[in-house]
DNA sequence: CAGAATCCCATTGGATACTG
DNA sequence: CAGTATCCAATGGGATTCTG
């Protein structure tokens, strides 16, 4: 349905890696997927999604919308009124994020045990025994 | 087949949501993905991965190594000759991740032009015509 | 309420030089 | 070859203050 100009294979591969990865540094940082999914399903004031969050800061939450309104990925709709009402949804694109991103969550919630253990048992072959 | 302590139910929401995103945070930095894709399915030497990856220092490609390994996603294999040699190879669970983050490169790789094209727009109603 | 602007500290990460 | 150590610049991000 979506008309998404299939994978072009006009780019080369360094090319499309620069770009792909570049895509993924929005995915990357702290508080995008954070907003994405907390977007979820349906729109949410300004301060709906900082007491959501809650750790995040005003200042963040603000750069981290127009970083992701920026790249369609989340839609302003403003309503002009006294105090001003503004509210943020996902778009399409957005929305078809939210798989992907779910699966890694999904893999982090399923791995997180032995990923903590790893990393006890690294620090403490690091600091005692490993060979003072 | 895997034990891998299912999710868990023992542990309260925030919680788990901070472990998680923990653990997202490591993907979510810029060399790790790159570094687990690069490894792929064979071990790789220090050297190798570093000219495969090009752009990544070698100071960061270590500090991404030794995380990646304290994670237990990669392992580290001395073999103690001269020149010594060190060979990095993705673990089971480091493998298991390359599902998801393939998951999420495809995304990246199928909506890149979306995302190119909003950011043009964005920028020109930002600049021109805005309200000027 | 939503946000822009400023200040300032902490972390990230590159370049370079040195070592086993 | 495979690091470690040091220095330094750029960025990230919190707290606070001010405005429409």
């Amino acid at each position: 349905m979506i008309p998404a100009r299939s994978p072009d294979p006009g780019l080369d591969a360094p090319e499309r890696c620069r770009l792909v990865s570049e895509v993924l540094s929005r995915v990357g940082d702290k508080w995008s997927v954070l907003v994405v999914m907390t977007l979820g399903d349906r729109p949410r004031r300004f301060s709906e999604l900082k007491r959501a969050i809650g750790s995040i800061s005003q200042r963040m939450l603000t750069l981290t919308l127009r970083g992701l309104e920026r790249d369609g990925l989340v839609a302003r709709v403003v309503t002009p009124s006294i105090p001003p009402r503004v509210d943020y949804e996902l778009t399409p694109l957005g929305k078809s994020l939210r798989g992907p991103v779910e699966a890694l969550g999904r893999w982090a919630m399923a791995h997180q045990g032995e990923v903590q253990a790893s990393r006890a048992a690294f620090d403490a072959s690091s600091g005692t025994g490993g060979l003072a």
